[in-house]
DNA sequence: GTTAGTGCAAACCTTTTGCAGCTCT
DNA sequence: AGAGCTGCAAAAGGTTTGCACTAAC
């Protein structure tokens, strides 16, 4: 199981597993989501209800700096949260529907080859890699056409013009 | 001129260049580096020095959303601030140098062969793509064994076992 | 028994917002 | 003239820090 190869490699370093941890290490391992530091407070809190959010992102800062998962931002679609993921699956890319919100992963040959590319032509030595695609995914592209339309009929109804929806951004409940 | 063609794209939106805008624009466009909004502002203030650091995030805002920009996070290297470039060149990949902070880029063809995988396989319609790979140049990967080395030997040397020196967050002047 | 880890409160950095007044076109 | 933009002050969102206490090994 996934939560043995990570629990393993901490006691190796001889970082302890405190009951925090494992409630926190549990949950990033088996929630199928990407989660960010409040989502996976309040999802902690409720078994653990004293459990502190800084010892989330203390936790969070120890396994990223470990190299256990990987940090992404998809798009900043929701805000400037950060997202994380266990390092299990093999290296993928993260496409993020700018409409719904959607997160999709892209496996596939071109990220083995741009990393090959690169620590050959460079002599670098890649320790992580990211990369995050904004667009609108399939079912969005035709809602979207059907948005701009009615957007657009409505500029034209209205004399002065009327104001676009502005794009808020997402907040917290 | 790259300036030109973006000064261009605004008129034509009915987008006003105020002389904010115009130098805002021109350190982007001129300034050979990765600029970040706080850096933007200072460089802005020498200027101008009433410009006010609000009008730098709705500049660049504004900047993105109209594709005009885009937007980097470098591996959040320096801290939790976004970097902006002009979308003259061609698509590449930014590579930090977890050591020493320099950033490479990386122009090549995985990078057209994931966007057209990504297009044609799942019928996403891609608006912005963001590769940035972090890890040690050629030059720092030696260093770093180094530093490694001379760790290992201090820890030996004391019996307690020396603390490592924290790799505190880099903080503004 | 030590030392690493936790909780709490307070700070910090980056970015956004509301509003009155200014300025491009 | 008038919508669009700016500056100012204040707030928000997300994250980190200092310190005294607690718990894992």
């Amino acid at each position: 199981m996934a939560l043995d190869s990570i629990e393993g490699s901490l006691k190796e370093r001889g970082v302890r597993l405190t009951r925090q941890r494992q409630i926190l290490l549990e949950l990033i391992d088996k929630t199928g989501e990407h989660l960010d530091a409040e989502r996976l407070y309040q999802l902690a809190k409720e078994r653990d209800p004293k459990l502190n959010r800084v010892t989330v992102y203390r936790t969070l800062k120890m396994l990223k700096s470990s190299g256990l998962v990987d940090e992404l931002d998809l798009m900043h679609f929701t805000g400037d949260q950060h997202f994380y993921e266990t390092r299990l699956k093999q290296e993928h890319a993260h496409m993020v529907c700018l409409r719904c919100g959607r997160v999709e992963e892209f496996f596939g040959e071109p990220l083995q080859r741009l990393r090959k590319q690169i620590e050959s032509h460079f002599g670098f030595q890649i320790l992580v890699a990211r990369t995050e695609i904004g667009g609108y995914c399939a079912h969005c592209q035709t809602l979207r056409l059907r948005e701009v339309e009615e957007l657009r009929s409505q500029v034209e109804a209205s004399p002065v013009g009327a104001p676009l929806p502005p794009a808020k951004r997402a907040r917290r409940a």
